[in-house]
DNA sequence: AATGGCTTCAACCGCAACCCT
DNA sequence: TAGGGTTGCGGTTGAAGCCAT
């Protein structure tokens, strides 16, 4: 008989996380940066196993993570790279950093598969022109693309960890911890193979984000590159910015009160096609608990959509 | 309004790969 | 190099929500 699950001892915590739970994992990640899972429950007091700490981490507290439907342009990619790959969601993933390995095997088994299933039985076109769709979403990270087309999944996950690209959502509660992501002294988003469009400095807490907008591209599309980025005109007409705290809103979304009292505290940069709108760093300290609170418990936060790059401690 | 079946997805389990000593 | 510990991955489960009756 093997060693017992670490989850079968006595007094380990199973079944969903409480907000409180996750406050505590996210302040502890906040300070010590993830990793080290082994002594987490032991350091924050929870009463959960290493193991159930990092996937709620992963799969859910991480920033960047976007939730919600897909769009018929993931469905395709996901119905091709499963096409090519097989079930390696880990792999798949990583050509849709957005998205967690869990996210996209959920979405497979519940929709997906049964979409494709109809598909071939003949009652769902609607799965033949999502698979064929020749539109695709240009992929902002260069480090995991060879001019657009992806080499191979493995490549993309070894290049992935050196350069994590991330979407913002405000869905995701650990959009909260960009500020202490972008003032972190363990920032280093300096390491991208390509150099690519940010700069940062280790040990000085500050960290250069970089947010590039693209609209979608057809796949065909040999032009690629900025030609695709969406100009600084339609960006400032989805978003608003906030000099001052170095934030940007989402119009429609836009919460005057959490804009107006809860700043972050971050450089951004907004890439555009033939301008960089520069915005200053904020350099205090970490957001305050009652900070990561509010984000916790409130589920119509503003939100911020876009690409953004974020450091490779995650 | 009650209930039973269905769907969704967060979380768990077990195994494999990797890392460290 | 071997062995133990840690982390990552993919399959599976089950609680909660949804929907039809």
């Amino acid at each position: 008989m093997g060693r017992p699950p670490c989850c079968h001892k006595v007094g380990i915590k199973k079944g969903p996380w409480t907000p409180e739970e996750d406050i505590i994992l996210v302040s502890y990640i906040q300070e010590h940066g993830p990793g080290n899972w082994r002594s987490v429950p032991t350091n924050t007091g929870l009463l959960r196993c290493s193991k159930s700490c990092r996937l709620r981490w992963t799969n859910y507290l991480r920033p960047g993570i976007k939730r919600g439907n897909f769009t018929p342009h993931e469905e395709g990619m996901i119905i091709h790279l499963q096409a090519l790959l097989g079930n390696k969601w880990a792999a798949i993933a990583s050509y849709l950093p957005q998205r967690t390995d869990n996210d996209i095997k959920n979405y497979w088994n519940t929709h997906l598969k049964k979409k494709i299933k109809r598909c071939q039985s003949g009652s769902d076109p609607q799965i033949t022109s999502a698979s064929s769709s020749t539109t695709t979403y240009q992929i902002v990270s260069e480090s995991f693309c060879d001019n657009g087309k992806h080499k191979n999944a493995s490549a993309a996950q070894k290049l992935n960890q050196n350069s994590s690209v991330y979407a913002s959502s405000a869905e995701n509660i650990s959009r909260l911890l960009e500020g202490w992501m972008r003032s972190s002294p363990m920032t280093n988003v300096n390491n991208s193979p390509n150099g690519g469009s940010k700069s940062g400095a280790r040990g000085n807490s500050v960290a250069t984000i970089s947010v590039k907008c693209y609209r979608p591209v057809v796949q065909d599309d040999q032009q690629g590159g900025d030609s695709n980025i969406i100009s600084k005109d339609e960006i400032e007409s989805i978003f608003s910015f906030d000099n001052l705290n170095g934030l940007a809103w989402k119009k429609s979304s836009c919460d005057s009160t959490r804009k107006d009292s809860e700043s972050s505290g971050f450089e951004e940069k907004i890439m555009t096609g033939d301008h960089v709108h520069e915005q200053k760093p904020k350099l205090e300290n970490n957001p305050p608990l009652s900070f990561l609170e509010n984000w916790l418990f409130d589920e119509t936060a503003g939100q911020v959509e876009g690409v953004i790059e974020i450091p490779s401690i995650f």
